[in-house]
DNA sequence: GCTGCAAACGTAACCGATAACGATTGCAAC
DNA sequence: GTTGCAATCGTTATCGGTTACGTTTGCAGC
């Protein structure tokens, strides 16, 4: 058994077993050109040192690692949900895999962090890449496929039909009563959140319904920036009977935000998200939002992503899923209908 | 801008300076010894080839990486709480992250995984590794922190104190009237499910409830191996009233087998569990379940490896979390006490 | 003009593993 | 007894980056 100390190498290994580096790598790898009782040797000299081959130096030499890379700048509920999917779709499929994340949360927001994070993992540790939620096009000389791409971006993608699942939010809250009816954006850069805003504005138009410019709020998708957005909609004279925002986390903050207003939800003011994260069936009412199935997200995205490192990939370049409409207690009719 | 090609190596850089890779490598890494003029050079080489050092060729020769690793065998609710607090921790630290799950979701139970999968990244790629509810004793050249440690154990840790969280789940179906009270138990080889069990003989034994061994169903802790388990307790003529499973997943699990065994629970049957993940509070029924915040096991195992990390650790070398009882709808009062 | 010194930079070894290639050996066929 | 071929195994270049060490250059001091 090994101690503590530096790790067993390779050439421990050989050095044990009274041969060369080369052979230990051969019968690691089980190629062709070893005797039986070499083997045995080498075999045994492995076990009783506890050698396990170094990934770092494996990638550096060979192209093929089967691993796969997913690149994300932070780690909340959303980036959990994928990941379930994503180690879904790679059991048994005889890939790792390595998530890369940074510490410098809010940091890295300046563009250009998933390229960063990208070059240092491709090209030799993984043999592809996810990317989540990339603020501009990647590139790299591995496979990538994007979850939630930039608005723009021509690498193969997997997002969720947000169009479809905003205008089916705010046709909900039309059906209510609600004519005005607010929207917290998000980072605008990313495809989803003008897909959402556009769903927003179409079906406000194919209602017949004004559309108001100073009921759109414009944030990122960081909860944090949407409770001033929040309070500064719902402190207007003629605020909004329905906020809608693009995604549960800024939702949430609205909803916080509406309570300490001192209004009560959803008889003064109807709250929509879009995401479907669990916080929102716990939250006290019930969030009203749009299941986009991240676990699916991920899930495709890694079957595409095996299909494309092994050639074979068929489908589409840009996967698009379908999204539900999730109705809970944060949504009713206007108490007083305009 | 590079192409989607081959990615830019330094010596791409050097090339295009005109200097060595020596030189480059001095420029990146601001070390002295370099005139203004060509840091230029070196710095505009580096902004038109849109150059990025490669994470591994960086920590194949140098013993500090900056990066921590996290290991883990599959990927569950459990694991992406125990992430989030990782991550927290780990914001503004200058510590990356990596994260390295394998795809073999259940051919790793074979012991031992914890440990190969240490050696692939342990003294190259990453600076320290957290490993998660490994099913043995864990050796390292870096430090390491272990949460939810095997019995014996002598690594660093963090975990709940699992065996006050079990007496009081045990003392709250007791306080309700069960004396017949069936556990199903986690992997023995786990610490956490020793110190479950220990808490549930104890708290019988402390209200002088005679243990009744049939009652102990032996599982793992993946919850599909809970619904045999369940079954065959709930099939006794003498069947239990109340059900405590070592883990959510598997409680829940159980909750299944009871309704479409046609049970009404809490009515027939009280259901509870352990970990209070976030499906537990969505389940009909709510599971009454012990919290353990898995957020604080991972922020507090991130915190320790920081310090052991950077050799300035003088806390204890094992850390034990509170829990806390939820109580939910699923354990009532037996309809017809004993 | 020579020496001394430090700044600036290149050369080459090195990290651990892989693979192309060459060298050696055993054995059968001629 | 050669020759030839295949099996076996070591040597070495290589991956991308870092660093100890050596070399060159410029300039001040004598």
């Amino acid at each position: 058994m090994a101690k503590g100390g530096a790790p067993v190498t390779m050439s421990d290994v050989a050095r044990l077993a009274g041969v060369s580096t080369a052979t230990v790598s051969r019968v690691v790898n089980g190629r062709y050109g070893v005797s039986v009782s070499t083997i045995e040797q080498v075999r045994s000299a492995i076990e009783e040192l506890g050698y396990e081959s170094s990934l770092v130096a494996t990638s550096l030499r060979r192209s093929r690692t089967n691993v796969l890379g997913l690149v994300t700048h932070s780690f909340q509920s959303y980036t959990a949900e994928v990941l379930k999917g994503v180690m879904d779709a790679l059991s048994q499929s005889g890939f790792d895999l390595i998530i890369y994340a940074n510490s410098d949360l809010y940091g890295t927001y300046s563009d250009g962090w998933e390229q960063r994070h990208l070059a240092r993992l491709a090209g030799t540790l993984t043999d592809g890449c996810i990317v989540v939620t990339p603020s501009g096009e990647v590139r790299s000389g591995t496979p990538v496929v994007v979850i939630d791409p930039a608005r723009g971006s021509t690498a193969p993608s997997v997002t969720a039909d947000n169009f479809a699942g905003a205008t089916a939010v705010v046709e909900h809250l039309l059906g209510l009563g609600h004519r005005r009816i607010g929207f917290i954006a998000g980072r605008a850069s990313l495809e989803a959140a003008w897909s959402r805003e556009e769903g927003y504005r179409t079906a406000l138009a194919e209602a017949g319904v004004p559309l108001d410019p100073q009921l759109i709020a414009r944030g990122s998708f960081n909860p944090e920036s949407a409770a001033p957005l929040a309070r500064a909609l719902l402190d207007r004279p003629d605020r909004p009977t329905a906020i809608f925002a693009a995604s549960d986390g800024m939702a949430l903050k609205a909803l916080q935000v509406a309570k300490d207003l001192g209004l009560d939800v959803p008889g003064d003011l109807s709250v929509a998200g879009f995401d479907n994260i669990p916080e929102s069936a716990l939250a006290e009412p019930g969030l009203t939002t749009v299941d986009q199935s991240m676990y699916r997200l991920g899930y495709e995205a890694a079957r595409m992503l095996k299909s494309l490192v092994r050639g074979d990939w068929e489908g589409p370049d840009r996967t698009v899923l379908p999204t539900r409409l999730v109705v809970r207690g944060s949504t009713a009719a206007p108490r007083n209908p305009v």
